[in-house]
DNA sequence: TCTCAAAACTAACAATTGTTAGTTTAAGAT
DNA sequence: ATCTTAAACTAACAATTGTTAGTTTTGAGA
């Protein structure tokens, strides 16, 4: 692990912040504060303020479509895929929590960068979409409403976010199985 | 239905506002604008662009916490139970989606009204727990890790916000007949 | 027509915002 | 020791913020 660049630094306590109290909500004295130095200084290392959330939500918007590629790419079947999917969410939540934060909550902030974070969203849908399509067509999946589990199972997966820093100690391996498990087979008996 | 008054336009163009930017970008200008007043003009129906927020975020807050009250109170099994939970969720977000956007997003921006959110919020995830509890302990629900299952199903539910406006003709029994199955039963065959 | 209250207006405020310009400091390489 | 450069600083800016004070407009009921 080589050591964090000051610019990483910046980006890592902006996303904090962001976290806590949203883009808009946060100053650059607030985010000076937090690194010990004067606002001013900060622009030694980040263009604007703009460009900190640019490159928070980019690099994680980036990190799942090259994810959700891989996968796609694999030849296993759809629940298997879904499965990677799973694991993918959960491995980003865990490695970018504050990141996250920011992506899910901020990303109309985003400004120029805006449409092409939208893009790569709905090109991840879609691709996530077709697994679901695919798997009812195959058999592996009941046939349900295509649009509400997506939605559904969406949903929990971007919200692990928040629900993560909650546990002390998050079992990376378990807390993907349960979901699995829950999100795939249900809970009625 | 008895007309609108002029605090309760506001608060409701307020709230569209507070979902497409978040409450802390909104100025009152903005706000005057959509109105098609001038910004010192709104202090005539409000107290502050605080007060603004804890109206539209509290409102809503208590509708959820009458509407688990009336569930806890109900004699039936677990299942049915966490079908009209599905069901209070599927009615207000479809009611009032803009609002719950502003209680999902700018909650911490409540000030002196957050401790009493948080707190309404920590009652109603405990009531639902002991739902979901109560459920296995019955036999009626599969033994799965309760918190996993508590955090999925109110991350659907939550997010149901952000894919309503989406649907141009929502069927509000046909959206709460396809959750119940997805999140009960899970999709997989 | 007159009254009166609701609801709009203009003008201004003090504070805070992101950002720039120019300068000083600190520390490693020569 | 000197040089160089990254990274901090001080001071300031123009714009925008929520809000107040005081005034005018509007429209329904007497």
């Amino acid at each position: 692990m080589q050591k964090e660049t000051r610019k990483e630094e910046i980006l890592r306590v902006a996303a904090r912040l962001f976290k806590n109290k949203g883009y808009s909500a946060v100053t650059m004295r607030d985010l000076a504060t937090e690194m010990g130095i004067k606002a001013a200084s900060l622009y030694n290392h980040i263009s604007s303020k703009q460009a900190i959330l640019q490159d928070i939500v980019l690099a994680i918007a980036e990190d799942f479509t090259a994810g959700m590629h891989k996968i796609i790419e694999d030849d296993s079947n759809s629940i298997k895929k879904l499965e990677q999917i799973i694991d993918l969410h959960v491995k980003i939540a865990i490695e970018n929590t504050d990141g996250l934060a920011a992506l899910n909550s901020d990303w109309m902030h985003l400004e120029e960068k805006r449409a092409h974070y939208l893009e790569l969203r709905q090109q991840y849908e879609d691709h996530f979409r077709d697994i679901l399509n695919q798997g009812m067509k195959e058999g592996e999946l009941q046939r349900v409403d295509v649009e509400v589990t997506l939605f559904s199972i969406l949903s929990t997966l971007r919200s692990l976010y928040l629900w993560i820093p909650k546990k002390e100690d998050i079992n990376k391996e378990a807390l993907a199985t349960s979901l699995s498990q829950i999100l795939l087979n249900g809970i009625n008996k």
